[in-house]
RNA sequence: GCGGGCGUCGCCAAGUGGUUAAGGCAGCGGCUUGUGGUGCCGCCAUCCGGGGGUUCAAGUCCCCUCGCUCGCCCCA
């Protein structure tokens, strides 16, 4: 028990995890790439500062959830606690703003910070995200929502919650802010703790508390959507008309606001009632002001991010994913010769297209057909010595015990038969 | 960062201060030294996350620490 142990808030994906993995990233690899979305890979740390001016200082993300470290030659880094500020660093330093109109940009792949770690939360965490720049129309915002739903679909999640916002323009938030402060001061000591502290710092953020009392004195405040212009509201008038279009069911929820400082408009956030605290399972929403905050040319976005530990957890609640990995061939040998023959023979099934498993533990037949048993094979090669000798080897099918004695040198002949047979029975 | 629960073999799991730490699954070996799936037999924790302490005596009580878990916070 002692020795070393992987650290606090992160895991190993192990084999029998990897394939819900593995599926999760095919299916949505394959609808993005319908979608005309290409990937991109960036760097797992980045300048510390992007973070700082992409994200917002006053975040918690910012402030209290970075892994930031100065490496060798002095330099500020950190490993990237979300994806967006990373694609919108390569967005700009390499012009793809100049290869077209709409860049539709996903990426995949560990993000990291520092939290208590729980259920669906870690340390280390995956995120899949869409990232479509360049566009301001309703229309980009309905499709990459479009895109997120038919993944989830794709992979086969149902009772997903739909809460949709728009937080309108830095206008808008101004006035509202405004007026929220002025409707909730009066009642200031009946706020939590945190909400009073954020009532002069982040007052949009007391929205969503989950505290009871903090929410009882919400009920009568004033709505952002109350508070948005003209063309703010006509904007989430057509986002919403859009997605009835589409049969895409959401709910209107005005408290729903984002945790990062760069959303603008429409906002949104889809959950799992079976993840219990950390239930959003996919959030985005447009970020019109940040390439230019991050240098770039003026650049409207919309961008949304999937938790990926998270989707795992809700498909592996499904169970639903028959992962049976079966072995067409097991090769069972014993003698000096026969074993080379049989690695030999292993390698000529897997190049044929065959999965075939060869057994290295030298031990009894009666051992190796056992482990046969156990890898689910439907049929055995077997090698001998007399077998070694006379250039032949067993065929066993191990459902019905049938046996074949066949020349190695015309193993070939036989594979499209056998291909046929294992196509029948599985 | 704050609060609650938990931590016994690879997995599940008994064990409520008293001699040698149940059991099941898996694994390994044998019956069966060239033929499997069943069956039977045997082997698999000097040790109870780690470190201190209390006690004649601790897996069982106390403290610290690490980790997991649930909630807060935050968020995907």
């Amino acid at each position: 028990m002692a020795g070393i142990q992987v650290s606090r808030g992160t895991r190993d994906i192990l084999p029998t995890e990897v394939s819900y993995w593995q599926f999760i990233e095919a299916t949505a690899r394959e609808i993005l790439g319908r979608a005309g979305a290409s990937e991109i890979r960036t760097p797992i740390f980045e300048q510390t500062e992007l973070f700082l001016r992409g994200i917002g200082e006053a975040t918690d993300v910012v402030g209290k959830e970075m892994y930031s470290f100065n490496d060798r030659g002095d330099r500020g880094l950190t490993l990237r606690p979300e994806g967006t500020a990373g694609v919108v660093r390569s967005f700009i330093e390499n012009s793809l703003y100049a290869q077209g109109d709409v860049q539709r940009l996903w990426y995949v792949g560990p993000m990291f910070r520092y939290e208590r770690p729980q259920a669906g939360r870690q340390r280390q965490f995956h995120q899949l995200g869409l990232e479509v720049l360049g566009s301001g129309d309703p229309r980009a915002d309905v499709e990459a929502i479009a895109i997120a739903t038919d993944i989830l679909k794709a992979i086969g999640l149902k009772d997903l919650t739909f809460d949709l916002n728009s937080i309108g323009d830095k206008d808008d938030r101004t006035q509202f802010r405004a007026a929220l402060i002025a409707y909730l001061t009066p009642y200031k000591a009946d706020l939590d703790p945190d909400s009073q502290d954020r009532l002069t710092r982040n007052p949009l953020r007391i929205l969503d508390s989950k505290n009871k009392e903090t929410q009882k004195i919400l009920h009568d405040a004033p709505s952002i959507l109350d508070h948005l212009s003209d063309s703010s509201k006509a904007r989430f008038d057509r986002v919403q008309q859009l997605l009835a279009d589409l049969s895409i069911p959401c709910q209107i929820n005005s408290k729903l606001v984002r945790g990062l400082d760069y959303y603008s408009h429409t906002v949104f956030e889809i959950q799992s009632a079976d993840l219990g605290a950390q239930a959003t399972v996919c959030a985005g929403g447009r970020y019109d002001g940040l390439v230019t905050e991050l240098g770039g040319p003026e650049t409207a976005a919309i961008g949304w991010a999937m938790g990926l530990e998270r989707l795992v957890i809700l498909l592996q609640k499904l169970g639903n994913l028959a992962m049976a990995s079966t072995v067409d061939f097991y090769l069972v040998s014993r003698g000096t010769a026969a074993e080379g023959q049989a690695l030999r023979l292993v390698q000529q099934l897997r190049q044929a297209g065959f999965k075939a498993e060869l057994d290295l533990s030298g031990s009894a037949f009666g051992k190796q057909f056992k482990r046969a048993d156990r890898s689910s094979a439907k049929a055995c090669l077997i090698l001998g010595d007399a077998e070694a000798e006379k250039g032949t080897v067993q065929l066993k099918w191990l459902a019905s015990g049938e046996q074949a004695e066949l020349v190695q040198a015309e193993l070939a002949s036989h594979f499209q038969g056998w291909r046929d047979r294992l196509d029948g029975v599985s």
